[in-house]
DNA sequence: GTACTACTTCAAGTCGACTTGAGGTCAAGA
DNA sequence: TCTTGACCTCAAGTCGACTTGAAGTAGTAC
């Protein structure tokens, strides 16, 4: 497969692959002329990738766990880890979700004025919800555009 | 209040302050001399400006929303869209957990080779969790550190 | 044999939310 | 009075994950 066949089969967009390549995170097979070739596997890999991108890890985690290689050394320890931080994540979004739909059907005069939304600006005030929220997901990656 | 107080309680830096009033996400009541003074609801403004970001808004969208002076049109349509877009994003997080989770107890001998992980795998590369999780949540940060 | 197109490299740009640094001002304490 | 330290402004830097652009090359179609 050449890059443009793996960029419309996986939907990664070949600039995306080359910088992948560059970072370590897959290889090709070899090359015809300069252009990349790349094996079947390089689909399992790039999902692989986007599976870990989507668990919160970094590309340079990612790199680390699966190496330049082939698939092998994921941390088990590491995967508990951040399932657990996945875990907190979720509860906090689970309560901003419940406080916005409150807040969206309040008869309060202004959110300001209604108790449940109070106590979901307290929640964020103190820091209940606020950090570690953000720093589980990736960067905004706009749908390849 | 001056700034230092109002970074002290609100956990927020006297840079990010300044860098919101800039924006126009908040302001101070006055000077005294060069310095900012802030009135009390600086700190209710600040926590409301945190819950914006927790539920995945862009500062410009939290400045539109607050404008410049009190607490005023917050759209409730916004909200309950905030809220959808939240729950899918609960539902992708928990798939993730769950998947991770069981990858860190999955006895088959490489991950590659246990139908469930590869099924995670599968959602991911078929882009059923991919994005909109990402677009979600606001960048990166570093609890104040 | 030449035009076309899809690839290549490498450097630089982008985005959002801040932070950092240089250089300046001002009120208070020794 | 002089120094200290907390504040000020403004410009520039940072971070991660890419994207974009310029300039070059190689395989294919005519």
């Amino acid at each position: 497969m050449d890059i443009a066949e793996v960029a419309k089969r996986s939907g990664v967009p070949a600039s995306t692959l080359r910088f992948y390549e560059e970072k370590g995170l897959i290889n090709s097979v070899g090359r015809q002329g300069l252009r990349r070739v790349f094996g079947a596997n390089i689909l399992e890999r790039l999902a692989l990738i986007a599976l870990g991108r989507v668990a919160g890890f970094s590309l340079d985690e990612i790199a680390q766990m699966v190496g330049a290689s082939g698939s092998p050394n994921i941390d088990r320890e590491l995967l508990v880890k951040k399932a657990d931080e996945l875990d907190s994540t979720i509860q906090k979004l689970i309560a901003m979700r419940d406080g916005l739909r409150h807040a969206a059907v309040c008869s309060a005069p202004s959110h300001m004025e209604c108790p449940k939304f109070r106590r979901l600006l307290g929640l964020a005030a103190s820091g209940a919800i606020k950090n570690e929220v953000s720093e589980q997901l990736p960067k905004n990656r706009r749908s390849n555009d």
